[in-house]
DNA sequence: ATATACCTGACTAAAATAGTCGGGTATAAT
DNA sequence: ATTATACCCGACTATTTTAGTCAGGTATAT
């Protein structure tokens, strides 16, 4: 499990065509725009997420690209395996290299906790994500609303 | 939030320190034997380790590293964040770049995620992970005994 | 037909990573 | 006091990754 900015770039995308997935596929050049990636980049990350079963492609004229599952079936270890396609190989694999079993200890410590940051992250699907963003939307919303009445009477005094 | 093999070798090391604890100051000769890690790119880590008062330093003879604090008291987001001393600096800070909304819809999606990330991995301190791994052990051990226990009468018949 | 938009591979500038090197300085032990 | 230890510091560098370009494809809706 690597996080860095190509992982975000992926996520940002997903969340993307997940947000917007109610309007058919979506092309690649819209994605770029309102995100800020690069539209070649993008093709190399969709290219990899095509891969991994993660999109599913539209040719032609309207096409772009779609969710191939729901939002609520995709999780974020999902997205950044597809484009960091780390193969890990922890240098000390098997026994080699590990002679006191001192080193295999603290090795063994990192990859544990490797393993639960990475059951964390395939806990958060894009569904989730948008819903609670959208609901602090809604609170912010609901907030502006209530300050505003509050606040019209007494300019109104 | 950003994970990457610096990242893992600082955890790595404070690791390796927190599981030396009792044995007094440790010098980065040792850590760099144990865990495979170059002498010379410890002593960068460990310079910003110090820097942000995660480690404290004896010097001279018998000296090396110590932590600064109980390992109950390290987490790991402390460790990560000391050596990648990431500003983060999300493009679109302000208002400036984001026009329609859109944009920063999906930038803050991500923001949250990290949020939520960074707040994963302040939950996990360098003591719990030891503890975990070291009840592992004594499982281990209790299995392999027991394990001899019915092998030898097996044994004997 | 033609424009759209995916698809592919090869290439590249810039940045980060993972070091190296060559000097220091403080201090415990002799 | 000398010396060996081990931290300390900055500058330098090879390699890898990132982020992106470019030049061509191919499928398909209109």
């Amino acid at each position: 499990m690597k996080l860095t900015a190509k992982g975000r770039y992926a996520v940002t995308a997903m969340l993307d065509l997940a947000v917007h997935a109610h309007e058919g596929p979506i092309n690649l050049a819209d994605i770029s725009e309102r995100q800020g990636i690069s539209l070649s980049y993008l093709e190399q990350l969709f290219a990899k997420l095509r891969r991994n079963h993660l999109v599913a492609s539209v040719r032609g004229p309207g096409g772009g690209y779609r969710l191939s599952r729901d939002s609520s079936d995709i999780c974020i270890a999902d997205i950044i395996d597809s484009v960091d396609e780390n193969v890990d190989a922890t240098k000390c694999g098997g026994s080699t290299d590990c002679q006191h079993g001192e080193i295999c200890l603290t090795h063994e410590l990192w990859t544990d906790l490797s393993e639960q940051i990475h059951q964390f992250l395939s806990g958060i699907d894009l569904a989730s994500i948008i819903a609670k963003r959208e609901v602090q939307q809604i609170a912010a919303r609901q907030d502006a609303m209530r300050d505003e009445l509050i606040r019209l009477p007494a300019h109104e005094l």
